[in-house]
DNA sequence: CTGAAAGCGCTTACAG
DNA sequence: CTGAAAGCGCTTACAG
């Protein structure tokens, strides 16, 4: 069932079938509605290959997250992300062509994105310092939007938290609760996220006049047992709060405390980042810094769009709104210490 | 950048270019070696519209996730999948075409799905009961295969777990642990899972001569809210242990448990199932049974690779393995109680 | 082993 | 308002 069969069975020429169905308005009504009848009710939908070859659109685009940093991926943020992104795309009639792309296949990958003909633009989420699809990704001319801001690039479009910020203003919310030894886990530093969210801890305690001590520092890598190492690794340092750059390095420096027989927050502070779902259920629920993933993933999508139809626009450089959210894993210290 | 170009840059026909790019053996070595240098140098990529187009292939598969059950999809179920399907992709030169399925769009979707020449078949995960999407499928010639079961239909390609099975072997640890008192939060009962896991649970009691007890069975609908409320519905009725049909669902039980002061082992066992990231880091690590869903994903995408490449073969109906886990949240009962 | 030509199913000036 | 024709970039019998 093609454009021909359809033109045949509606007596018109396939140009007039092509015009209904891209509703064109040189149309007389009443050709329109003979045709569209007919196309109702044959369930007739448009070849997209033969489509995309015509026009040079394919009203998809893909969606790349570097499989890097993999064990990341079973967290809910990259499933919050996938469902704004295909939300955005299902409201605009756009596709989603996903890849995982797992470093083995990187230069295949690279290809495949540029010049496959099949896209439109591309998404690239949580990103690398000097990722190399980012690389290959300014180089051409291929539209795109990255998640998380660009190191060093200012051309570059993209769709972010503030992370520095919020995680300054949740360091500071730990000062204010009395704490001067405050430690942090960090994310992994050579991705921008982890990168903001340590300097935000160093803004935090550089204006509290709070010398920064190396050994109340250490990297969890994003993940559940980085954060539970860092932890052991902290906690002969004596903290009296930490500052771990993710909720699910939270859960692993929680597992580490209790090992050590210390409970949250009677005998240390923790407070973490992101606001995942388990977050508040803990045992003590947990403050944090709440982002608004699906959001984030709906604007980015929203923002290639644009850029689609209006390749000259300047770039795109959007934060989004954080949430400071205050729970019982950081209450204040009734007697201050020193 | 296209086929007469480089066909020019190496002095031959677009034919031979092509058949270059395809590996087809009927071109001279030295013809080859000289085009393949061009290829390469310029970075040359066929346009997949076209390729598409003309061959009817496209390389592509679509991945449906119905979005009915939205809640569930932050579970780190659904990346773990994707991860595999993914992987399966790129071990095989396919892309995948990611649709989430809300429901506002299903009619659009399965259009989509059906006609649109991009996607040589798909694999639809999380399948509902009667999802209109699979019955859509049926009735067409886009080849498919469902992670998880068809309940009626025995000629559709599947790759599941065998639920049922597992689900018995679970409760009949619980049983042999010393316990008759067994309560079960059911999952979704118009998933496949939900229901196989409940009658698994059934299999148990029956089989280990405990009558069936209306009032230790509540939905919990596979999420953790769901759980909790199912939870504080049995509880009155004093369970000695409880099944929940998914570890998420066991995680507000928990939460229902503390509420109430209860504490497990000591006062109730707890077992659920899917072994998530979490289940074995809570207070009292959680007995379960471990799936192996990034395998399920490879497999779901291979078998679909198969059907591609050989359609007359029957329907391939495969069960992945599971294992029961046993952890510290069901523990032998010293004393037996009645 | 290689090239000229037809065809895949659309879109879109162009002419009327 | 409508149709005939060219073109998008490939593949693949067909002929040699």
């Amino acid at each position: 069932m093609n454009l021909e069969d359809i033109a045949k069975l509606s007596g018109v020429s396939r140009s007039t079938v092509s015009r209904v169905i891209n509703d064109d308005p040189n149309v007389r009504e009443s050709t329109r509605q003979r045709v569209q009848d007919v196309i109702s009710r044959m369930d007739f939908q448009p070849n997209l290959a033969a489509r995309t070859l015509a026009t040079g659109q394919a009203k998809v685009i893909g969606l790349v997250i570097p499989m890097g940093v993999s064990t990341m991926f079973t967290d809910p943020y990259f499933p919050m992300l996938i469902k704004g992104i295909s939300a955005a795309c299902n409201a605009q009639d756009y596709s989603v062509m996903l890849w995982l792309a797992e470093p083995e296949y990187e230069r295949r990958t690279i290809n495949q994105i540029l010049h496959n003909g099949m896209i439109d633009g591309v998404v690239v989420a949580s990103v690398l310092m000097d990722d190399p699809i980012v690389e290959a990704l300014i180089h051409s001319n291929m539209p795109f939007v990255l998640i998380g801001r660009h190191p060093t690039n200012s051309q570059v479009n993209y769709v972010d938290v503030d992370n520095r910020t919020s995680s300054r203003q949740l360091v500071e919310h730990l000062i204010n609760m009395g704490h001067r030894r405050i430690g942090t886990i960090t994310g992994a530093q050579n991705m921008i996220a982890g990168s903001d969210r340590l300097l935000g801890y160093m803004d935090a305690l550089t204006q509290g006049g709070i010398p920064l001590d190396l050994e109340l520092i250490a990297s969890g890598n994003f993940t559940e047992e980085g954060g539970y190492a860092a932890m052991k690794r902290i906690l002969p340092h004596r903290p009296q709060a930490i500052f771990a750059a993710s909720d699910t390095m939270a859960l692993g420096a929680l597992r580490a405390l209790e090992e050590a027989g210390l409970r949250v927050p009677t005998d240390i502070a923790l407070a973490g980042f992101d606001d995942m779902p388990f977050s508040a259920h803990l045992r003590s629920p947990l403050t944090t810094v709440r982002q608004p993933v699906l959001e984030t993933g709906m604007r980015a999508a929203e923002a290639l769009f644009d850029l689609l139809e209006n390749p000259a626009q300047g770039p795109t450089h959007l934060l989004m709104p954080t949430e400071l959210v205050v729970r019982e894993s950081t209450p204040p210290q009734l007697q201050p210490t020193s």
